[in-house]
DNA sequence: TAGGCCATCTGGTCCT
DNA sequence: AGGACCAGATGGCCTA
């Protein structure tokens, strides 16, 4: 709309100066501050000063300027709080990019990409383990697929302790990408994509969800 | 240069 | 009333 807080808000990305109370009371001295009526400036201009408390004992008690500027500041600490809403958000997002494995060699993954991919991940694990079930219960051996400390905690970020072993075969340190849809909670029985076909194809992943 | 991604601003809505 | 959340708009940066 009007470029009016661009300036500003360059300024004001690390810190918020001052509060409402503090504009309110240090910016407003044309208009005078809400909060004493009964006190009127120290230096009374004869015309304007008076046309002023009228118009402010005619309004809501504030003068157009007041609320302008109460309204101006109320929109900056607004904004800052936005910033810093996005920001955690933005951590977030790096917090859950440091659990993931990691590309080989690839750019930071986007936003999206981002959330895609853990979509996927966490859908591959959690078939992963629904298989060495199944497997555990036909051969009796229980052994697993993915280590303990893949189930129970996060991994640490850019740990090796959730190392891709699906079938321990052909894992390599790649992550599992599902080129399919994962959305859907009925998993194909042959999760040969697990290994293969489901890495460094989410790129191309078309969710049903989002 | 077009398109994608991102940060920020902004106004609206809902919640406490 | 004020804060959190959300979605749309806008402009900058980067890459194919």
């Amino acid at each position: 709309m009007d470029s009016v807080y661009s300036d500003i808000d360059s300024n004001s990305c690390d810190f918020f100066p001052h509060t409402d109370d503090e504009d309110s009371r240090g910016s407003l001295r044309s208009a005078s501050p809400d909060s004493s009526p009964l006190c009127p400036s120290p230096s009374p201009e004869p015309e304007q000063q008076l046309q002023q408390q009228k118009k402010r004992r005619r309004g809501r008690g504030r003068s157009e300027a007041t609320v302008q500027v109460v309204k101006k500041n109320r929109r900056l600490k607004a904004n800052d709080r936005e910033r810093n809403r996005m920001h955690n958000l933005n951590d977030a997002l790096d917090a859950l990019r440091g659990v993931l494995p990691a590309f080989p060699d690839e750019t930071k993954l986007t936003k999206i990409e981002t959330l895609r991919f853990a979509h996927n991940y966490i859908w591959a694990l959690s078939e992963t383990i629904r298989i060495a079930d199944l497997q555990a219960g036909k051969t009796g051996d229980a052994a697993l697929l993915l280590s303990p400390a893949c189930l129970g905690g996060a991994p640490s970020p850019g740990s090796d302790a959730c190392s891709w072993s699906s079938s321990g075969s052909s894992s390599s340190s790649s992550p599992a990408y599902s080129a399919s849809s994962p959305g859907s909670p009925s998993a194909p029985e042959d999760c040969g994509y697990l290994q293969q076909d489901a890495l460094y194809g989410f790129r191309g992943f078309v969710p049903g969800i989002y």
